[in-house]
DNA sequence: ATTTAATCTATTGATTTAGTAGGCTTTTAG
DNA sequence: CTAAAAGCCTACTAAATCAATAGATTAAAT
């Protein structure tokens, strides 16, 4: 499952997103409108913008903004920079590789072909889910 | 990612697999042979006796055994049993749900749409998954 | 009756998660 | 130049989960 730090994390890229071009957003407005507590939403637009996925401006008037577009942002980047690794076994892991120490030895492990093509597929679709596909799917939504 | 005791549950069952028909086997050997804590394999062969995956005999000569075909038994079952639910989010898991605290609306949610696909893909991966298969796999790969 | 092996309850230590506290730095407005 | 606004950064803490252990109990076989 998804951490809620990483849930808070897509929430506020989605809202930030929404207002794409607009200027910087302080932390405390996203903080209030997607109920997340202030400090905890610090940390993460911080570790947001040292992804440079964000960027950020100091002083009055100052506040979050998306330094890549809406279409560039996808759920894959997110969820492995803030929860880790996407596949469910280190030694299937392609960006957090490990060996499993339990494991005799990789070659035979029956496993690991399952868990490999799980991760094929949650990449494939995680990859495709941009914010700015989330957030057109949000106003088609709020539409109806 | 998996949890260890998991992955012991599954290296267990594959175990046990190759050893479908062939009466009781002890917690004991299968501790050795795969490294797994006697104590902890303990409880987690319990849980699985729980569920209806094993069976066991007690005293002398006795151990624990499947109760299910090889064919029967899959990666999904397991899974849900030991790690709880197999979809990113509480409010799209099938086995598992429950709201997520901080949507405002599960409505307008522009995230769950993506994540549910996630959950069907993993889910057709996992549950094509059996212990036949997976021991199949390794009867394989330790040939070449 | 003794031995073997699973059963069950309770407890523990380590790690991760979710958050808080508080001072520091930069920018803007007056 | 100084006060206020807003992000930056380090450290800490409480609660939950994970990984395992201890020890007494029960059931079966000989």
């Amino acid at each position: 499952m998804l951490s809620k730090k990483c849930k808070y994390a897509i929430h506020a890229l989605v809202y930030l997103a929404e207002r794409y071009d607009q200027g910087p957003i302080q932390i405390e407005e996203i903080a209030k409108k997607q109920h997340i507590p202030h400090k905890f939403l610090e940390a993460i637009l911080l570790e947001l913008r040292h992804a440079d996925i964000l960027e950020s401006k100091k002083g009055k008037g100052g506040g979050y903004f998306l330094v890549k577009k809406p279409t560039e942002v996808n759920l894959m980047q997110v969820m492995r920079l803030i929860d880790g690794p996407i596949a469910l076994l280190p030694c299937v892991s392609l960006n957090f590789y490990g060996r499993c120490e339990e494991c005799k030895s990789e070659k035979i492990c029956g496993i690991r072909d399952s868990l490999a093509l799980v991760r094929d597929e949650t990449l494939r679709v995680l990859e495709q889910s941009t914010l700015a596909k989330i957030l057109k799917r949000e106003k088609q939504l709020a539409q109806k």
